[in-house]
DNA sequence: TATTAGCACTCGTTTTGGGTGAGTGCTAAT
DNA sequence: ATTAGCACTCACCCAAAACGAGTGCTAATA
């Protein structure tokens, strides 16, 4: 009984206990346990167990005469080779695939899909925006403003709208900045934006005097245009209040931290990306995920792919005493179905 | 004594015990006022002095052996009558100035004083958005996509880029879609878009078989371009975070209550667009507004103007315990300044 | 040898109750 | 009109006691 491997019986009282402790949130003792668990073992039996259970650091006593609660560890041994999924039913899943609509826009999927997991799991629900790695740029157009300024709208990757506001050095005409639009567009569009960045910046080199100064000013603009963008990924948020109804979330100053932590999105966004590149479903538990704030959570995400590529993460940040049989396949599910549905609008 | 009016002294009382209430958030009782308050009077007579505000309904004793706290009603006539308001240092202003920075962009700046609004208050920061309430077409454009949908982009206001996906009939070519901009843009540049609406809708009766198809097609087109935006105003919040940190919201319910009147964001706009076609500040004290929600919030709120007119209002949301004579001028000097930034790069 | 009953023990939680102190209202004296 | 004096109230703190859920260990049992 002692050592490192578990048997059978030892395994099976944790996932009774696990399951237990999930469901209400008290510690669970011997006597309870004994209850509970379908085989015939005294209260005395499982004390036994437990102890070892304990030695190997999957449960721990909050107090001596307290029951058991499990470790992060032993939540890990439970969601890895104890857990029985339940399937999603039928219903649940077109109830899911309706809700989530179909509206030709995809920022409007994307937030749909997020609020989503946070209604259906009571708890926050995040989806990570597609990563533009390489963006391409399809066409840019330049309105004049007032004081030198000109609105500057690229749209890239086919579909998506940026637009910034630039400074120039003189005021130019519509029509100027229509010609120098007409430029950019013959020798930009379809290009990947920081080849063309770099492309612009050799030319302008090379070919100083030989230009007129109407490229020479289109190239220069070009620059500030299509600067870097800087925007690290970004994700959408939803149901964050949920979370201020669990009683491990009853400590104001922790939440705070919390709330913090999805304010300044980076930690969130460097977990996330750690989901990007496995496949299926990935589970934080607690101080797995290395963020401080994340100690009493846990997260549950999925990569979500288009034409078999993935393109983002979706998942749900709960407390760590969440139903992961319940929340896995529900994060699974979605983000197929955003997937699939994302493909139809392609 | 008796009656509903105040002599002085009473007044000064009042003053005294909101500000020290204000300061350090205990009731305050007799003895403490009258070490506190300038004019020498004995706690007995200060006591006497109290029931008589008690009576009033401006203040009230959280049980028989506390000092007293203010009422909501207490509060106002303190704001109303007694406040004393501190200008703001000139060092406070021009940092201000500084901090908001003078980005070409509006809504960076907008952003920008919203997050200022809650750092130097430590409370909620909030500026609406300019209510769109005529909005002028620059100019429309129009993007093939897949699926027979198209990418519509809309410049309105002179600088503000939407835009939108909608579904067509057929898959119709760059080149036709371009025909079809060129046509709308002629008629409709520089013109509300309300009215562009209306006039299309008669137009398509009108003339419906003296056009060629591909203005048909335009014109059915535009009606779903330029469909009513629906969406009611919006406002930038920041800092909510900071609310978490006043002891009057340690109950989480409550907490949670209000954060979702921010997600759900109705309320909070209602409330202040109160303050709209007010001028000057604004300030809602607890239940005033008329929102549960707020209940222990006092909202300070003043609207900002371009070019003499109203197009927005900023403030602060914190509890009703809060500084009002440091946090009104700060809600004063920041819709000057953004008012004055908004309009140097207007 | 594995299981179990029994038992002393631990320790968080709840209850009780006295003491303290800040503050009150009232009354009578100034 | 103001004030001193006084009895009274009540939240708060602290310690002691009662409680009870749960434990580890040991010895008896199958």
């Amino acid at each position: 009984m002692s050592g490192t491997e578990l048997n059978e019986r030892a395994q099976l009282l944790l996932k009774n206990l696990v399951e237990r402790y999930i469901r209400d949130g008290q510690p669970v003792g011997s006597r309870t346990l004994s209850r509970e668990s379908s085989m015939e073992l005294s209260p005395a039996t499982i004390r036994n167990v437990m102890a070892d259970l304990e030695d190997l650091g999957l449960i721990h006593a909050p107090h001596t005469s307290a029951g058991r609660i499990p470790t992060i560890r032993g939540y890990r041994l439970f969601v890895d080779n104890l857990l029985t999924i339940k399937p999603l039913n039928k219903g649940m899943v077109s109830a899911l695939q309706k809700q989530m609509g179909s509206s030709g826009d995809p920022d409007k999927l994307l937030a749909s899909a997020s609020r989503q997991l946070s209604d259906v799991t009571s708890m926050a629900g995040v989806v990570m925006l597609p990563r533009r790695e390489q963006v391409s740029l399809r066409q840019v157009e330049f309105l004049p403003l007032s004081h030198n300024r000109v609105l500057v709208i690229l749209v890239v990757n086919e579909r998506e709208v940026q637009n910034r506001i630039i400074q120039t050095q003189r005021n130019y005409s519509a029509a100027e900045l229509q010609q120098i639009a007409n430029y950019l567009n013959q020798i930009c569009a379809g290009r990947d934006l920081r080849l063309v960045r770099q492309t612009l910046l050799s030319d302008m080199d090379d070919t100083r005097s030989s230009m007129n100064q109407l490229m020479a000013d289109a190239i220069q603009m070009a620059q500030q245009a299509f600067s870097e963008d800087e925007q690290m990924g970004d994700f959408l948020l939803a149901g964050q209040t949920n979370l201020m109804s669990y009683e491990e979330m009853g400590n104001v100053e922790k939440l705070r931290k919390l709330f913090d932590a999805f304010n300044r999105k980076r930690d969130i966004l460097q977990l996330l990306d750690q989901s990007l590149h496995a496949d299926g479903v990935q589970i934080f538990i607690g101080e797995e995920s290395g963020y401080e704030v994340l100690d009493e959570c846990s997260v549950v995400a999925s990569p979500y792919k288009v034409d078999g590529e993935v393109i983002g993460v979706l998942g749900v940040i709960g407390p760590t005493r969440m139903a992961y049989d319940r929340v896995i396949p529900i994060v699974d599910v979605t983000a197929q179905l955003l997937g699939a549905t994302l493909n139809q609008i392609k």
